[in-house]
Formats: C-alpha cells, sequence, structure tokens
DNA sequence: GTGAAAGCGCTAACAG
DNA sequence: CTGTTAGCGCTTTCAC
C-alpha cells in the first residue's frame, strides 16, 4: 500500500545525518538560538530542503510544553453572533502566530468538560463563553491555563470570573433598545426571552426599569430555542390575544428575524402596527426587510479582544482576572422607524 | 511563579507510584487491554482520582501516532453554508468520538499550504474544500494522511481528485434553477457570479443550455466577493439599463439576499417584476422577505458525509479516490412565485 | 560553536 | 497478568 521508506516523513536525526552534524545543531538552527558558521548553516537547510523536511509539532510541544495554538470554545457555531466572534479571533490569531482550534459545543453543554479537559492540554491558552457552566469556566485555571472569557456582563453584582474577561454591557443593551422604543411612543411591550440563558433576567429587568419612567408595560414571553425557527412558531400567538402589543423586542436577531417574518406572513405591519427589534447585529440584521433594529454585540471585537488579552496573558504571565468592557452600540433601522403617534395595536 | 507540587498535573508515573504498580499497567487498564485483578485495578483507578490524574492527549499521540482528532478546513466560516458543514461534521464527530478541529482560512488560500502542514500533524485525518489550490489539496496525501475532499462536481470532465470526496452536481443545481424560472416564462435571466469560483463557468453553462432550447436570454454580471454587501451595491446597475432583466440567479444566497435588498429599495417588486433566486439555502433564505427560492446544497450532509467517509478511510485503510454524489434539491419559495405567494417545495 | 545525552508522558513489545 | 524497557521526535542543559 504505502512505501514506506519514501513516506515517513523525515525526522530532525535524518536531517542531521545527512548534514553531517548532531541533532543539537539543527534544532538550535531551526530555533535561531545563536549565530552558526554561515558554511554549517548552509549545509543543514540544504539537508531540510532535500530531506523535504518539517517539524513534528507534536514532538516539539511534548518537549517544550508549547503548541503554537489557542482553543475557542462556541455554544453554536451556526449562530452568526458565534461565527463573528470566530473570525474576529481567527484574524488576531493569525496576527500573532496562533493557530485557531474552533470547538463546537452545539448548545450541548453536558461534555463540556471532557472537551475542555482535553483541549485544554493542546493549546497554549483558552477562550471560553461566559455562558459555560461554572465548572468547565474555571477548568482551564486548574490544569495550569490561561483562559480569557467573553459575554455579557451581568447587571447584578454577579460572582466575578476567575480568569480575565471581555465583556460588553447586557443591562446597557437592553437600555438602549428600550428607551429608543417608548421614545418612539409604544407602550406595551413584549420581550421574547430565552429562557436558558442568564442573561434573560437582566435584559427584562432593564425594560421594565425604563417602562415604568415611559408610562408602559413590559411582558414577557420565552422561546425554548435562539433561531429564527422559534420566532415563527411564537409570532400568531403575540398577536392573536388580547395583550394588543405594539413593540417586540427579542433574544438576539435571529428570534427577531424569525418573528419577524411570521407577523409579516400575518399581515402585521412592520414597524407600523409593531416595532421588532433584536440583539447581537448580526449581518444578515441589515438585509431582511424591514430591515431590522439591533444592538451591536461587537461579535468581532469580543474574539478580537479575547484573542489579544489571552495573548498578553501567555506572554507576560498576566492572569489577573481584569474585566474590559466593550460598550453595545444601537443600531436603529426601519424594523423601529415609524410616526410618532401613529396608531399602534395589531390588525384583527 | 507557578506552585509546582500543586500546579503540575500528575502524570501516569505518579499514579504507578501511589498504585505501587508500573506505568504498564496504569496504562494498560487506562486502555483496556485485558482483564485485571480487581483489587489491582480499583487500587489504580483509586489512585487515579486521588491524584486527578488526566492523560496527556499529547505524550499519547507522540507514542501511538495518533490523534483522536479529525481537521477541517473551511473557506470562510461567516459562509453559512460552510457554517452549516461544520455543524454537520461536527455531529458526526461527536458520534464516532473525534475531536473536530475547525480552521478557518478567511477566504485567504496563500497562507493555506503551511496551514495544512501544521494542521495535518496533529490530526488522524483532514477534510478540505475541493476549492482549494490543488497543492494544498494533495498535501495530506504526502504526509501519508487520509484527507476527504467536498464541494460541487465540475461538469466538464475535470481530473479526479485524488482523495475521496464527497460532491454535489453543481451543474445540475443550476439547472434545476434555470427550468424552474424559464418554466415561469422568463426570459432574461442575469447570472450574478462570484469570478474567483471555479464553478462559475459551469452554472452559466448549464443557464445558458437551458436558455437556448427555452428561447430565452442569459447575461453574466460578477461581483467582486461573496457577500451581502456586494449583492446589494450591484442592484441598482442591473435594473437601470436598457437589458430589462427579469429573473436573477445569484452565485449564493448571501449575494442574493443582498440583491433582493437592494432591488426592493429601489421600488422592483420580487418575484413580479424581477425574479430572484440563490444556491445553498443557507438558513435565513427562508425568512427574508420575500423568501427565497435556492438550490440545497446539502451543506450538513456535505459535511457530515465526508466525516463519516473519512471515518472509514481512517478505520479500514480504504483509501481510494471515490466519489460520493448527493443531489442538490430545487426549494421554491415567494422569490420566483408570481402567479400565487407563499411557498412551494420542502424545505429541509 | 558544537555534540552527547537526558528527558517530556505515554505506549507497546517482550519477559517473567 | 504484571513489570522492564525501549522508544516516539524534539529541545535543552552541560561539557568539550
Amino acid at each position: 500500500m504505502r512505501d514506506a521508506s519514501s513516506k515517513r516523513p523525515a525526522t530532525l536525526k535524518d536531517v542531521a545525518l545527512a548534514a553531517g552534524v548532531s541533532t543539537a545543531t539543527v534544532s538550535m538552527i531551526l530555533n535561531r538560538r545563536y549565530q552558526f558558521k554561515p558554511e554549517l548553516e548552509a549545509r543543514v537547510r540544504e539537508a531540510i530542503v532535500a530531506l523535504n523536511y518539517r517539524q513534528n509539532p507534536v514532538a516539539r510541544s511534548m518537549a517544550t510544553g508549547l503548541f503554537g495554538s489557542i482553543g475557542l470554545v462556541v455554544l453554536d457555531i451556526r449562530n452568526p453572533h458565534f461565527t463573528n466572534i470566530v473570525h474576529g479571533a481567527s484574524i488576531k490569531a493569525q496576527e500573532h502566530g496562533y493557530n485557531l482550534i474552533v470547538v463546537d459545543l452545539k448548545e450541548d453543554v453536558s461534555h463540556a468538560r471532557q472537551t475542555l479537559d482535553d483541549l485544554a492540554r493542546r493549546v497554549d491558552g483558552l477562550i471560553l463563553s461566559l455562558r459555560l457552566p461554572q465548572e468547565a469556566r474555571d477548568l482551564p485555571l486548574q490544569l495550569g491555563k490561561p483562559a480569557v472569557l467573553f459575554g455579557q456582563t451581568l447587571h447584578e453584582p454577579a460572582p466575578a470570573p476567575l480568569s480575565p474577561s471581555i465583556q460588553i454591557r447586557g443591562w446597557e443593551a437592553a437600555m438602549l433598545l428600550g428607551r429608543h422604543i417608548f421614545e418612539a411612543g409604544r407602550k406595551r411591550l413584549t420581550y421574547v426571552g430565552y429562557s436558558r440563558s442568564i442573561w434573560n433576567a437582566d435584559r427584562i429587568n432593564a425594560l421594565r426599569t425604563l417602562a415604568e419612567g415611559a408610562g408602559a408595560e413590559v411582558r414577557e414571553v420565552s422561546v425554548a430555542a435562539q433561531t429564527m425557527e422559534a420566532g415563527e412558531a411564537v409570532a400568531a400567538s403575540l398577536i392573536y390575544d388580547a395583550w394588543r402589543t405594539d413593540a417586540i423586542v427579542c433574544y438576539n436577531d435571529m428570534v427577531a428575524i424569525g418573528l419577524l417574518h411570521g407577523l409579516c406572513a400575518l399581515g402585521v405591519r412592520v414597524p407600523d402596527d409593531i416595532m421588532i427589534a433584536g440583539f447581537d447585529n448580526i449581518p444578515v440584521s441589515r438585509y431582511v426587510t424591514p430591515s431590522l433594529t439591533t444592538v451591536d454585540m461587537r461579535s468581532e471585537d469580543l474574539g478580537g479582544g479575547s484573542l489579544e488579552r489571552l495573548h498578553r496573558a501567555i506572554q507576560s504571565g498576566d492572569h489577573s482576572p481584569g474585566v474590559e468592557l466593550l460598550e453595545p452600540r444601537l443600531v436603529v433601522r426601519a424594523s423601529t422607524l415609524a410616526q410618532r403617534g401613529g396608531e399602534a395595536g395589531a390588525p384583527r
């Protein structure tokens, strides 16, 4: 089957042999430790090329304890928010010469511990979502690996994470959205939340706080998944009831887009009858019709920032669990742009 | 800096020492080679727990040459098509106990070779896009690693890839779409292609072939990137000219969604004035307004199938470069339904 | 400057 | 069944 003699990748020893030097010399030349006799170095490099030698990264890691790669664990790669985080991190990883290893949990946190356990021993550091269970979040520390967490800040004083983190103020994000909607004169806001998220309470509290000042009301509805399907599925129930909502804020843009589609199919005019908004500012949110108002949760910066922070931790050993804050940005689009005092309420 | 005594992870030797046996015994117990004296095994397992020992995967790989993980290289993780491929592969990877390592090239193929070189030596096999340059595609073979390629079939007889592949008939996909559109009576079809893709020619040829039979015309336009932005940007130029197109097929759903948005903003009625369709059937294509007709390119099956095929290659050593074909599926939605609204065709 | 040799942590013959 | 031992490929003191 396989021609062993020609297929077996050349090793350091092969190179050393071919060049008539010791393996140590070759290794040092490769790692540029000293200045070598030009003649010698040339001979070695020649052998390297001739044998098509490349370093075996596993053996190297084994000897040095370093890997040149960092691990990024996301909850669901299909969520564009996470996809953008990956992208942001990937760019910075390339800049700093790391190999980014992405692992997708597929929203199933039950195997997180084992996954992390294994991953942690193949990388120089980890980037994790704050939404992971505590035990998973702390695992890298136990293994002595630096980690950086990313995600939303809880407004309520929460136990500070043990690792450095890049956070974005979830409360502020909800405030931006709520303020915008109540200023537009809407009085009956529905929040479509995702019950499994720890940030739900924060959001709803922010909206309620604002509603009080605006003489408006807020109700909460839950979807079982943060998907477009789930958003669409809940559409009918939001308008065929007596509550007569005139504005809806969704857990994220995916839910909002699904809901938007569902409402339009039911003949609801957005934003005139009902305003809709989401969170994350995923790329497609601009391209649905009407385009979706949202809060930019800085996905790419979250990923890029995490990588940068981790890089510093690895380089300088600075593992202080400081929090770096990113500001959410309101992105107003057509789905919440209606005439003030326009007739509110669902048709039919 | 680091407290070595408490931080250093326990090794096999530590466990063996604590249990009063040899490292070989512990290793074999861990890998379930034989049946051991229950008493002995219990003692060893106790020590493992007591010391919180876990295997070092790097050392293990070093000794065995196995990694328990497979590498998946995608061109652009932000493209939902690829995201779904990752997802499909990730599910199967979990099923078979592999660790999926995802690497995003960010559409920059120039560093592909180096990336692959490194990745190939850390995994048991690779899954690669057919769109990678030849030299990158063949690299795993040179390193003696099994690989599986995924992507579209070229209609023109092309050099068969050296590795097994899961392909989907691009020509057929275009035929499905073209037939549907010409049967609806459209005569002036614009194909918005992505020039950097090797599949462009195939698509346009398929459409032209059909057009002949239908007494219709086809023109080709190119966008520089396969993004929604690019699709939107080209909108005006497609209608403010004398060609009076009445149907547009885009390189993929992202371009189509951007274009759709752009056209709607310009007051074009879709599908009545112009029909629009894309390729891929990305999740959001169902949720734009009007929902988008597309061809399902079986992203998830592409990823899942590749993983399965690779698994077989690893297990049974069957590296025969066979081609496994997937059938594209036409998904008709509102954007090409001139007569009546609603959705025909089976999404997923 | 350069080479010899001792590991890194684990597995896999081979003995016993 | 269980222990001894020789590596896997590379890095890194430590002498020469």
